[in-house]
DNA sequence: AAGTGGTCTAGACCACAAT
DNA sequence: TTGTGGTCTAGACCACTTA
């Protein structure tokens, strides 16, 4: 293991290990601080710390007198997954696909480079997208990009890969994303594509994703399909809220 | 201030306190640990995990060689408020409504009883009502508890008080929440309810919210007319993900 | 009564950023 | 070089749960 890491991370990769092999089982108590302590030889602040992180994560809980439990195995899903519609389709075993309807370039409208941190009329690029799973129409996208961005979607097969994985390729990874949930009425273009009914519910999601230091690197409007994928926040009093995009038949019990 | 809670968590409503007030302005920086030491007249421990709460809440940031800054002064929201309506407005300044609309007493049906782990037929008590901000329909909620759960609001003022209040005063405050969101098409009682158009396009948050125990106490249904309210997302490859619903006017830049 | 996690003290050394 | 937060040690006492 590289030993450039704190200690505390190291400890905290080791218990993930732990819980992921099944050497510390789900429902079962996890060894005490105290022997945890004398089995890695260090002392209790960094074991807590570690235990901390496990606890933010939810994965294990308890504690005040009880011994702590591991509470669950599958995690929430990595910012990536819950960004790219191909990852999470892929993480499910499914198969995404994608049409593109069109892919433009053109002057940003006033309200695009406002969001975007552009000057209006500046070029940005366009993109809108047919999302499948299995064959099946799930979501229309419409995707905006600041030109430097979106040059080299322009010129990427984006039949073939992904949007996320063509950004990546040129260091233009999302680091940060602001997503917004509201419901619409199906538009003439959704009806052509998603193959739904005139004014039929559609969820909307806009996203807006941020790079590492912070500048707009796409503005999407996408629209579900009901039935096709269902969004599912996991919130506590205590610990780390998670995320997950989930095809539409799970609706999950605890 | 009571003096029941742990240091560390006088020291951290002390700073949100400081926060709020300007007295630590946005954007400038937190006094150094050490000084914070010298001024409560403590140890590291305390100071440290209250400004690792203020931290992981996405209040200050920086570190690691440059003193820690303010980021920003509006939170994202607290499970409490993030769960219940009446907390939420109140904290946007605004007025909530609520009007019941039913309240009965009835047998749970089979999939009411799976979500809430009770066996088919058991009494459950169902809620419809209601939800306005500034006396505007906003949203139709309909409740459904297991009797234990049930029994305290269908003898309570639910015109007056928040449901949430209610349970908590009953030491059944929700502890956890699992929200799924969908679109769906306006039925008849949301037409009636909310002044929309039959079919029209409502966001649906189902929710399931358990105790402290890991025991099921409300099973919700709400749907929002679009532009009254939406559901915010923050989420970063390395902080926590934040949750915030918001008056759906705000689409809200970085 | 014994064991657990929760809290706290009082030190120490480190990497890093600003001066 | 100085000050910052990040990490770690080695103790201690507490409240709580369980047996």
């Amino acid at each position: 293991m590289a030993d450039n890491k704190p200690l505390h991370a190291q400890l905290y990769e080791e218990m993930l290990r732990r819980i992921h092999s099944g050497a510390w089982a789900e429902g079962e108590q996890v060894p005490s601080e105290r022997s945890l302590i004398a089995e890695f030889d260090t002392s209790r602040a960094p074991v807590r710390q570690a235990l901390a992180a496990l606890r933010a994560d939810g994965l294990i809980i308890g504690g005040r007198g009880t011994p702590s439990r591991v509470q669950r195995i599958v995690p929430s899903q990595s910012f990536e997954t819950f960004v790219s519609f191909t990852e999470w389709a892929h993480q499910l075993g499914r198969i995404p696909g994608q049409r593109v309807i069109e892919a433009a370039r053109r002057a940003a409208t006033d309200l695009i480079a406002l969001e975007l941190n552009l000057a209006p009329g500046e070029p940005v690029v366009q993109i809108t997208r047919l999302r499948t799973l299995d064959g099946e129409p799930a979501m229309l996208e419409r995707s905006t990009f600041p030109l430097h961005v979106g040059v080299h979607l322009l010129v990427a097969d984006l039949d073939a890969e992904s949007i996320y994985q063509t950004l990546s390729a040129h260091h233009l990874t999302p680091a940060r994303a602001r997503h917004v949930f509201d419901a619409v009425a199906a538009e003439p273009l959704d009806v052509e594509c998603l193959g739904v009914a005139l004014g039929a519910p559609l969820l909307r999601v806009r996203r807006c994703a941020y790079d590492d230091h912070g500048a707009p690197v796409e503005l999407a409007d996408d629209r579900y399909v009901p039935g096709m994928a269902t969004f599912a926040i996991e919130n506590a009093a205590h610990h780390r809220t998670t995320l997950t995009r989930v095809p539409a038949e799970a609706t999950g019990a605890p």
